[in-house]
DNA sequence: TATTCATATTGAAGATAATCGATTTGAGGT
DNA sequence: ACCTCAAATCGATTATCTTCAATATGAATA
């Protein structure tokens, strides 16, 4: 219950940062290395490896292992999970004006 | 340019908080009085203030002054604007899998 | 198994955000 | 004008996040 904002907050959280929206703009024109993501933002390795958690955890990234390399990419399923949560938490249940809760104080 | 980042980053601290998930829950259902969601929002009243504050720069909760109250209800059109932020920040332009960004370190 | 290299983790510093109590602002009412 | 009350702002504290350097992990290779 309570654990469901948290969980929410936390697929925001990829969002709500500079460096892990430079990441996702990198992202977008398709999957990459740790690497080349590390070259492209200007942060030491274990910052990008701390935001890359941050963004894996919020299921928007997904990471992909290969030998010695990591590679990531969006992740569709991820997205859409995001937008669908977006709507769900601003979607109005009652359009109506005359709502008992808009009153108050009288 | 790099404002971008920021202002975007701002839309989306709106769902970052716990406390602030909890507030547009109780807006769902139709706009409220400052004062009911203070009673209901088990905070201090500088602090729901604070988190007014970032809703409404964010752009998905409008304000309403009436007298000394003040309401607040979902923006559909500040929603629909974070919604579609979304959607272009996860948006993929190139879904080539021989993408030459994929490849790294050979 | 020893070495190399990419990534993850740890620990500590600084920065940003959340929270509260106290005060201020601003609109209404007396 | 004064008082009242809702909301905003201020100042200080605590908590969370960002960042880095150093170290650890884990896969490939010699």
């Amino acid at each position: 219950m309570d654990n469901d904002y948290l969980d929410n907050a936390k697929v925001f959280k990829a969002f709500c940062d500079e460096t892990r929206l430079r990441v996702l703009e990198l992202l977008r024109s398709g999957e990459k290395c740790a690497c080349v993501l590390l070259e492209k933002v200007e942060i030491g390795q274990s910052t990008l490896s701390h935001h890359m958690k941050v963004l894996v955890d919020s299921g928007v990234i997904l990471p992909r292992k290969q030998g010695k390399w990591t590679y990531y990419s969006i992740s569709a399923e991820g997205s859409e999970n995001a937008a669908r949560l977006l709507r769900e938490l601003t979607t109005v249940t009652i359009a109506s004006d005359n709502d008992e809760n808009t009153r108050c104080c009288e």
